[in-house]
DNA sequence: GAAAGAATGTGTTTATTTTACACATTAAAT
DNA sequence: ATTTAATGTGTAAAATAAACACATTCTTTC
């Protein structure tokens, strides 16, 4: 099936100075990184983002995006893009997938790294420089622009699945947090609905969570206790893989 | 409580030829795909590698990788570029992370994509084309070129973590197979000892092996049954997400 | 200030899943 | 015929997940 014979004397093992010329003429392609920023307000799932950057396109919203620089690490980028666009600082970021077919970016040839963040809209206070930005409910995001709905829908898809493994649902929240606000977070991340008592079951035997000893205020019925999540406790419990889980 | 400032002066929205020039000029870079492929065989769990295609790397092993055409569909230069450097064909690739540090390959930027799959030895001739190509033991590979250790441990991981979640296991494993070959695989690939009774039950409680009425040859005691595992069977269960699991 | 409304806080029972564990059976090799 | 080495099988205990209802506390309303 495989028609690639080639003569077995031929072992081209390529000297430095090829690859290099191979690596800076014709074979480069523009690098961009994409900001899928989450957020959690009013009991909703949320994500960042713009009109686009393109007056052709400004009826659609986009991630924000920006190209990578030549002498910049991948990851270095993704922070200072966020930076630029939103003031988002001290956030951690994380890689997705990369997006790279040929006509994606009506630009040209633009090869895209998706990075997704998880923030507390409350803590974050958003520096809008330079583009409309808005925190849109993830429920409605439809139709952005380019290919931006397929890699939103992957980074959604890859923080219900992360958030099922990891406690990150945390960061979404404030510090302080009743146990009704952490439910109402997974179910808005999970869409599904949740049984309350084994929900509280469940995390207090995961023993995560710490009792301040504060009540809610602001709410107009009984108000819940606050807690907040033990980062050191959960730090040095690795979770081992074992199972077998189709 | 989303504070929805909004600068109104500033509004860069940028036109189309402003990006173009962007994507056209200064701000390219070389993008590689890095092929990680995953077999099986003598009970052991390897990866193919080949000679570094440098000259002045060649002590050391890497990954199968190439540069991606400007005009090639990211995937399809996965594809291209397994299909030259071995042969082979009709194996799935499937995305795993994208490592962009500056300096991570002597010949310049050059950001690459891994791409992962897991083949069957048996079923698989490879072409060895232009290079040294040989299967690894997987727990002997230390060392690589370039950075192409620590991409390998990350697409290792991931293999790991896959596995339990999907059965990709049975990819790797000839059409028939007997359930100690199974359960060798899983522990090849996981590292660990399972328990030979507890791991039957489980497969067969999940009722994707179909029974083939065979027995192992050439096995030099008691043969096994053998078995294939039930694709359709299988894609018509999609498993449902809904447990939160740290 | 009494009553109604709304969400908090709590336990038990049942079902399901996971783990631990031992012996008879089969075929090949000696 | 005996030994060897791996196959094939079941059960009990433990852990986890699921289903499910009522009294309590604070706010709001009348």
């Amino acid at each position: 099936m495989v028609k690639e014979q080639k003569a077995d004397q031929a072992k081209p093992t390529k000297s430095l100075q090829v690859i290099q010329s191979e690596v800076e003429n014709t074979n480069r392609i523009a690098l961009s990184v994409d900001c899928i920023i989450f957020g959690f307000d009013e009991a909703k799932l949320k994500v960042l983002l713009i009109r686009s950057d393109l007056k052709k396109y400004s009826s659609k919203w986009s991630l924000l995006g920006d190209l990578v620089f030549p002498s910049e690490d991948l990851d270095a980028a993704a922070y200072r893009i966020l930076k630029q666009r939103t003031g988002l600082n001290d956030v951690y970021l994380e890689q997705v997938s990369t997006f790279g077919t040929v006509n994606r970016h009506p630009a040209g040839r633009v090869v895209t790294v998706a990075y997704c963040s998880l923030i507390n809209v409350q803590h974050h206070k958003l520096n809008i420089l330079d583009n409309e930005l808005h925190w849109h409910d993830v429920k409605n995001v439809t139709e952005l622009a380019f290919d931006h709905q397929q890699i939103f829908d992957t980074c959604l898809q890859q923080l219900q699945k992360r958030v099922q493994e990891h406690p990150l649902g945390f960061n979404l929240l404030p510090k302080k947090f009743s146990l009704r606000d952490l439910q109402n977070l997974y179910e808005a991340i999970l869409d599904i609905k949740l049984d309350r008592r084994n929900f509280r079951k469940k995390f207090f035997s995961m023993d995560f969570l710490i009792d301040l000893d504060e009540m809610e205020t602001d709410v107009s019925h009984r108000p819940g206790k606050l807690y907040k999540f033990d980062y050191e406790k959960y730090e040095k419990r690795k979770k081992k893989f074992a199972g077998i889980d189709f």
